[in-house]
DNA sequence: AGCTGTACCTGCAGGC
DNA sequence: TGCCTGCAGGTACAGC
């Protein structure tokens, strides 16, 4: 579920509580997820937030970046200076601060820390050259353009063309898209009436145009109402996205279509994840 | 080359 | 109550 809006909405926090403080210490409790030298770390200061798809990247002032993928269950959570609601962390913090799902914490100036929490590990934070970023990290270097950025509805469409791959894995493809993972794809989908499992190069200029459109709209909307918390993600404050009661076809199987009001929602597998339609909408 | 299926992990919901 | 199974979904990679 951290897809770009849950992504864009922890960079923005963290903008407003790193950018201008010092890293005293990083505590490494597992080193599958820190990956890279602490001392390339240690004694700088936060210069600026990126996002690059569902990544980020904390730009340091001595050339460095601190890349971080947070995965499925990963949580950045900011105690300290600048947070204005202490008390608004929410259930999902796994373990608290500091338990045994907190794998990283930054030690930072005035007693200020950030927990890297996540329970199925399957996230990380690599230490790399910030003019080097695009070259070095792995993922980064094969990110496709990014809704909201570089991805011209041209190239969304030469690109479909050259795949007979289901749409829905294409969407979530990162070299092909940057940002649009499971919830999102579902939701641009319904929103452009095409069924998910659609061969990319069969659908036409109108699905085409509408499905740019969609996936746009869906993403403005998890951005609007902070990401969606259906599993562990959270912000920084420690405070849940509410995108999870907003969905338009995710998580809604079983239930009467809003839209045509004619057929309930099914649910079945597609690359190995659920896939939401309305058999009355989306056609084949 | 392009694509599919599975591994990586853990917690939790649901069935019996 | 408690055990067991399956599911959650972002990526990496083995294998077809």
């Amino acid at each position: 579920m951290p897809e770009l809006p849950e992504v864009e909405s922890v960079k923005l926090q963290l903008q407003k509580y790193l950018v201008g403080h010092k890293i005293d210490k990083v505590e490494v409790r597992n080193s599958r997820i820190f990956q890279g030298d602490v001392k390339d770390v240690e004694g700088t200061k936060v210069k600026d937030i990126r996002r690059f798809a569902k990544v980020l990247a904390i730009d340091l002032d001595n050339g460095n970046t601190l890349v971080i993928h947070i995965k499925l269950t990963g949580q950045l959570i900011y105690r300290g200076i600048n947070l204005k609601k202490p008390d608004t962390l929410s259930k999902k913090v796994t373990d608290g601060l500091g338990g045994k799902h907190t794998h990283v914490i930054l030690h930072l100036d005035r007693n200020s820390k950030l927990f890297y929490n996540d329970v199925r590990r399957f996230g990380w934070i690599k230490v790399t050259q910030s003019s080097k970023l695009k070259v070095q990290n792995e993922f980064i270097k094969k990110l496709g353009p990014e809704p909201f950025k570089d991805l011209t509805v041209e190239y969304f469409r030469q690109m479909l063309s050259k795949t007979k791959r289901a749409i829905k894995v294409v969407l979530m493809d990162q070299s092909k898209i940057g940002g649009v993972g499971n919830i999102y794809a579902n939701d641009a989908l319904w929103l452009a009436k095409v069924n998910p499992k659609k061969s990319s190069s069969e659908l036409s200029d109108e699905e085409i145009k509408k499905l740019y459109k969609a996936i746009h709209e869906v993403l403005k909307n998890g951005l609007k109402y902070g990401g969606a918390s259906e599993l562990a993600f959270v912000t920084p404050d420690g405070a849940e996205g509410k995108y999870q009661d907003h969905t338009l076809a995710y998580g809604h199987e079983g239930q009467l279509c809003s839209r045509c009001k004619k057929a309930k929602f099914t649910k079945y597998f597609l690359g190995g994840r659920g896939t939401y339609w309305c058999p009355a909408c989306q056609p084949a």
